[in-house]
DNA sequence: TATTGTTATACTCTATAACTATA
DNA sequence: TATAGTTATAGAGTATAACAATA
């Protein structure tokens, strides 16, 4: 609602091309109050994180959302695919994939559960266990390691509680 | 490498059933090591801000990303597509869909540059400058004072100082 | 030859409906 | 009737190759 269509009268000779506006193309884009928006900060952080998280597992091939249902397979024995999956906010139907992979390099199991024969228990394998020690000591020495150094210990500890007062209560 | 295939000798009589191990299944699956590991918490958090914001600035119709395209718009005139993209890291392919849905609700327009007559130029509508307006004044009255209210305003500063320094250095 | 915008394409994530077998 | 696991499917988001127009 501020000026219309252009009612600019054109300006003289040097510059009646159509849309020459003068840009300095070697300076950068100017990100202005983007880089005030959490949201958008909080989405390229996330992004750089998962960046890393990949680098470090790497040689355990381990994506974030594999390695967090192996933690909490071993956290949480004799646990269902519903359940597992309802925690880690993954839906139902998208799970068994996620599984099929975790199982088909026998890093867990389904098995048929005796009180509920519709459920499946599920179980990290001896390899699962391994695998997982092996990859909490990559992400540990790693992966933290380096956020560490960036942030320092208490501002890691800082933002951890930030982010898990969004997740939880926002 | 610790115990192997379940030799485990077979209990009694009231638990011979296949999986039962006594869970109980009211009990919250515990997160464990999860809620320590700031990729995790990091993600969560994202998706409660990104979800935060669409509720907020539903009026508009505008997601996140086209939200800062037209924040990037207002405040980089004269720039081409691959400038605007690379900004927000999104590939150009990619970054054609998205302007086509802003320009086809005139939100923002593809000038021919006369310098280079291989590049869009891009800018704002008028419509777009009233929407970017209206849409800024819900994302601060509405979303970002929630985020204010939850973490406080130097809570929010400090959380925007750390994720930027991750955006940026990590 | 290189670059801009574009198309086509593919792969991952996410989301919903509906089936089966059990309860 | 309802629930657990599954299939099929559709939509975003993201990634790469290649083409036409232009430099």
């Amino acid at each position: 609602m501020a000026d219309s269509a252009k009612p600019v009268s054109r300006p003289h000779r040097e510059s009646r091309k159509e849309a020459a506006v003068a840009v300095d193309e070697t300076q950068a884009v100017q990100l202005g109050e983007l880089s005030d928006l959490l949201g958008y900060v909080l989405k390229r952080a996330q992004l750089k994180v998962f960046e890393d998280f990949l680098r470090c597992v790497a040689p355990l091939q381990l994506t974030p959302a594999q390695f967090s249902v192996l933690l909490l397979l071993d956290g949480n024995p004799g646990r269902n695919q519903t359940e597992i999956a309802n925690t880690l906010g993954i839906l139902r139907p998208n799970f068994v994939s996620l599984l099929d992979s975790l199982e088909s390099r026998d890093l867990c199991s389904r098995v048929r559960s005796a009180n509920d024969r519709r459920s499946h228990i599920l179980m990290l394998t001896d390899k699962g266990r391994s695998v997982l020690a092996r990859a909490k000591k990559l992400v540990v020495t790693k992966h933290e390691a380096r956020l560490n150094e960036l942030l320092g210990p208490d501002g890691r500890e800082t933002l951890l509680a930030m982010l898990t007062k969004i997740a939880e209560d926002f």
